[in-house]
RNA sequence: GCCGAAGUGGUGAAAUUGGUAUACACGCUACCUUGAGGUGGUAGUGGCGAAAGCCGUGUGGGUUCGAGUCCCACCUUCGGCACCA
């Protein structure tokens, strides 16, 4: 064994062993219990990033350690390989995106390999290969079957300018990126997925993923967003003829309250109110300015114009205005809302703004309504009854809504209904770097799916795209095609699908990846579900909702077995790390890499400033954020790999901060996770420099050895709960460290010590084997043992190692801890309590004042309560 | 705006079921060691106080023998909001 920890050439062993071995080659076997471990896989952006280094560093501490555990573990990686960021690298570079993607792949992927991950390559997918998505083509057909797929219009995003279609992230403040023109809404066809058909069963199934983190079950309830309302009519004559204007509320008890109407701008009614009405017809035009982004809307101004037409109130019979609101949105329910300023703080602001009248007819007793400001309880449904509601005064919410949606229903003019907030899935994009979808539109026939003989429809992988436009558009040799139905003349579609739904069913596609006849085969019925899947937060909504979606369907179309694709779920924390910029006088703010600023501590170590190394001058800190270009405050993990190795970044990103919590980068942090690492190298090597010990006895240990050797069994004990069930890997090192400190702290030689020594050095080595599995390759061949750590099995903790005789107890009076006792392990409760009296510090701060009450808690403390 | 989280020493964090607040690590201080280049080691390190002790987990209330943990209100930061992935 080498004196020195030297990473660089551990590595490298340990890799080509693994590799010589095939040992992550992932084998069905129907006798071993499975374990599925999944990262999300990455976006072949050019090189791994810090958040890439976390998600398979957590992912490959799992599979390792359920490797040990005896399961048949399958841990694959692949690439989302579609998506914008080729199309600008394309524009930049002037590449075509599949020649950047797949370099990235091959950077990436070498990357990877250097981290030592436990990863079966050869199940390794690309969503850019016709292999891959012919059968988000395939199953996109069977949906258009089943009705599932359908086409509408959508609103978009359009830059005026560059005549094209803008994905959220390329408007800036409202403008294009690339031309700064205001951007506009605009209404095109589209395909979409009806998600919302599946929307009971996404919420209910939620109940059979305990396994999930709360919140992200919490948010995709709340994403679904099932209400229960009533969606009724307000009848209104146009031209003679006999309209309805249908809206939806949840609020229905506040019926007689409705002082007006509003509907979006692209509403039939206000279309055909702007006919005769140019200033209507201009506000109409004035909506369409701005994005199509929710949280926009949500925070915009609210503005509105009377279209001049009433409606009738369907209780009252009273005339009601309408008018049209910019925050109305046409996508959503039925694109016009009654409005309630008295109960709706939204309307309340708007109709205080346009002057419009404002009814009260919910009451809270004991409060005062006043028109004057908006007050908390006016929506109060839990505690409110009618009033200034003819007969359903003293009415609650439930007895109102029920009475109002019954006489609704009686005119015929509405009644309850179940509405979701979730929508329909639109995945059509406007792109060149995508799956094509796989539609002919034919002059005589339509829209005609390509028939499945034809599949895949291969994209063109030598485009290059300018950002006008999709260049698909130009390719004659894509677009002209002959109609399946007729062979007339036809146009091939040239938009192309989300990459969410590349992402959708990765999972059950890595299973039998080699598989040329079909989507899934029955090694799908082997491996899935997912036992842990890991990803970032950021995709606790979309991406896996969609999945679960996409599963589903998959499920009824007879492909798949079971509800759920993946049964637990860890969503780790984004790495942060601080930023540092200068702001000019004049000109735009520069952001300097943390790696060339230097930080001024005083004596104490607190910190006084920060400087530029380069001039010496002072920069300012605008605090932590997520390592990001434009913030310029990226650590590259190759770097970090190049000067420690691989081992201590993992380590050090593992006892950083446990997985579910952003992690700050620290480089005095992994200069010590590296120098723990060689001092446990030293420690070993010392070890076994003294020869390897006989043959362990360890019934007849002195007190000093008994104690060291229960610590290294409830190390083990701890460790094992920790990975196995809470996943904590930040105090399995902890632990692992204080074991370590622990062992280098006693100096006995003896046989019996020796042994004790190795037991526990073995327990650390194995302990660390999923974290740092290079060393602990290396560090297990030194203790002796001929086969491999990776091939080692999980020791159990012994029983009678971890047997204690008596307990230390904590003592407070009045809750102030005031003292500790030693008591036998099988003390009774009286026992324990006497003991704690007789403590002479207790007995002091307790000063002869009445006893009210003990607290014994066994195990644990006892507190005695006294008067005054 | 809406939905979901987080906030504990100088710093990253620990405290698992309401029961010893600050484990482990970083930083810092002192001393020792080594011929300076990602040295190694020993000791100390929440605040105030001479001490006894008091105070202390974002802020303000509350429940409890006992609250970092539970409840209410608020502040700040972060993630998502349907075309970034």
């Amino acid at each position: 064994m080498d004196e020195q920890y030297l990473p660089e050439k551990v590595e490298k062993d340990a890799q080509a062993y693994w590799d010589k071995h095939q040992t992550f080659k992932a084998v069905e076997d129907p006798h071993r219990e499975k374990f599925y471990c999944l990262s999300m896989f990455p976006y072949p952006s050019g090189k791994l990033h810090m958040g890439h280094v976390r998600n398979y560093t957590i992912g490959d501490v799992l599979t390792r350690f359920m490797r040990m555990q005896g399961r048949n573990v399958l841990q694959p990686m692949g690439w989302d390989a579609f998506g914008l960021p080729a199309e600008n690298a394309a524009i930049a570079n002037n590449v075509p995106p599949a020649k950047w993607t797949y370099d990235n792949i091959g950077y990436m992927k070498q990357q990877l390999k250097s981290l030592g991950f436990a990863i079966d390559w050869g199940r390794e997918l690309a969503t850019c290969k016709p292999d891959y998505y012919r059968w988000n083509q395939w199953l996109f057909l069977r949906m258009l079957e089943k009705g599932i797929a359908y086409k509408k219009t959508g609103v978009v995003n359009w830059d005026p300018v560059d005549q094209t279609v803008l994905a959220n992230e390329q408007v800036i403040d409202g403008r294009g990126w690339r031309t700064g023109a205001v951007v506009e809404k605009r209404e095109i066809p589209m395909y979409y997925l009806a998600i919302t058909k599946y929307a009971e069963e996404l919420l209910a199934d939620l109940d059979k993923l305990p396994e999930w983190p709360e919140r992200v079950r919490t948010m995709q309830a709340n994403w679904i967003g099932k209400s229960t309302g009533v969606r009724f009519a307000f009848p209104y004559k146009l031209d003679d003829r006999d309209e309805r204007l249908w809206v939806f509320t949840t609020r229905a008890d506040t019926i007689m309250g409705v002082t007006f109407c509003a509907v979006a701008a692209e509403h039939p009614l206000a279309t055909h109110a702007a006919r005769n009405n140019p200033k209507l017809a201009a506000f109409i035009d004035e909506c369409k300015h701005g994005t199509v982004m929710e949280a926009d809307l949500a925070t915009m101004e609210k503005k509105g114009m009377p279209t001049g037409i009433n409606v009738t109130h369907p209780l009252t019979g009273e005339p009601v205005p309408v008018w049209v609101g910019n925050y109305v949105l046409m996508g959503y329910g039925e694109g016009a809302v009654m409005a309630v300023p008295a109960h709706d703080e939204r309307d309340f602001h708007f109709a205080k703004e346009y002057r419009l009248p404002i009814k009260q007819v919910i009451q809270v007793s004991s409060e005062t309504f006043s028109t004057d400001a908006w007050q908390e309880w006016y929506a109060d449904k839990t505690r409110g009854r009618c009033v200034n509601s003819g007969m359903y005064d003293g009415l609650d919410y439930t007895g109102a809504v029920d009475a109002i949606a019954a006489d609704l229903k009686a005119k015929n003019l509405g009644d309850k209904q179940v509405m979701w907030r979730l929508r329909d899935w639109g995945i059509s994009r406007q792109r060149y770097w995508g799956c094509p979808i796989p539609i002919i539109h034919c002059g005589r026939c339509g829209d005609v799916p390509v028939p499945d003989k034809d599949l895949p429809v291969v994209l063109p992988e030598d485009c290059v795209p300018d950002g006008s436009g999709n260049p698909l558009n130009k390719r004659a040799d894509f677009v002209n095609c002959a109609c399946p139905k007729c062979g007339q003349p036809a146009r091939r579609e040239t938009d192309t699908m989300d990459t969410f739904v590349d992402s959708s069913w990765y999972y059950a596609r890595y299973c039998c990846a080699d598989n040329g006849a079909a989507m899934v085969d029955a090694r799908v019925k082997y491996w899935m579900p997912v036992d842990q899947y890991i990803g970032g937060i950021e995709h606790a909504i979309l991406h896996l909702l969609y999945s679960r979606f996409w599963w589903k369907v998959m499920r009824d179309t007879g492909l798949v077995q079971g509800d759920e694709p993946f049964a637990r779920l860890l969503t780790q924390g984004m790495v942060l790390n601080e930023i540092f910029f200068r702001k000019p006088a004049s000109g735009r703010v520069v952001y300097y890499n943390p790696a060339d600023v230097e930080i001024r501590i005083d004596d104490k170590g607190v910190r006084t400033g920060a400087v530029l190394k380069s001039d010496g001058q002072p920069v300012e800190s605008s605090g932590i954020g997520t390592m990001s270009k434009s913030k310029n405050n990226g650590v590259d993990p190759q770097s970090l790999i190049d000067q420690y190795g691989a081992d201590t970044a993992r380590l050090f990103i593992m006892f950083a901060a446990p997985p579910e919590m952003s992690l700050e980068w620290s480089d005095e942090g992994v200069a010590g996770a590296n120098r723990f690492l060689r001092r446990l190298w030293k420690l070993v090597a010392e070890h076994v420099s003294a020869g390897l010990p006989a043959k362990a006895d360890f019934s007849n240990l002195p007190p000093a050895l008994r104690n060291l050797r229960r610590q290294s069994h409830q190390t083990l004990a701890k460790v094992t709960d920790d990975i196995g069930r809470r996943r904590t890997f930040n105090t399995v090192v902890a632990s692992v460290m204080e074991l370590s400190n622990a062992l280098s702290r006693h100096g006995d030689a003896s046989e019996q010590a020796k042994a004790v020594r190795h037991e526990s050095l073995e327990f650390i080595t194995l302990a660390l084997a999923p974290i740092v599995p290079h060393i602990t390759h290396a560090l297990w061949m030194a203790l002796g043992h001929r086969e491999a750590v990776v091939d080692a099995r999980w020791p159990q903790a012994d029983p009678i190692a971890l047997k204690q005789d008596s307990l230390e107890i904590v003592v407070q009076v009045n809750g102030k801890l005031r003292g500790r006792v030693a008591v036998p392990v099988d003390a009774k409760e009286d026992k324990v309590r006497e003991i704690a009296l007789a403590d002479e510090g207790v007995a002091r701060h307790v000063g002869g004042k009445a006893v009210k009450k003990v607290i014994v808690v066994p195990g644990k403390l006892v507190n005695i309560v006294v008067a005054g």
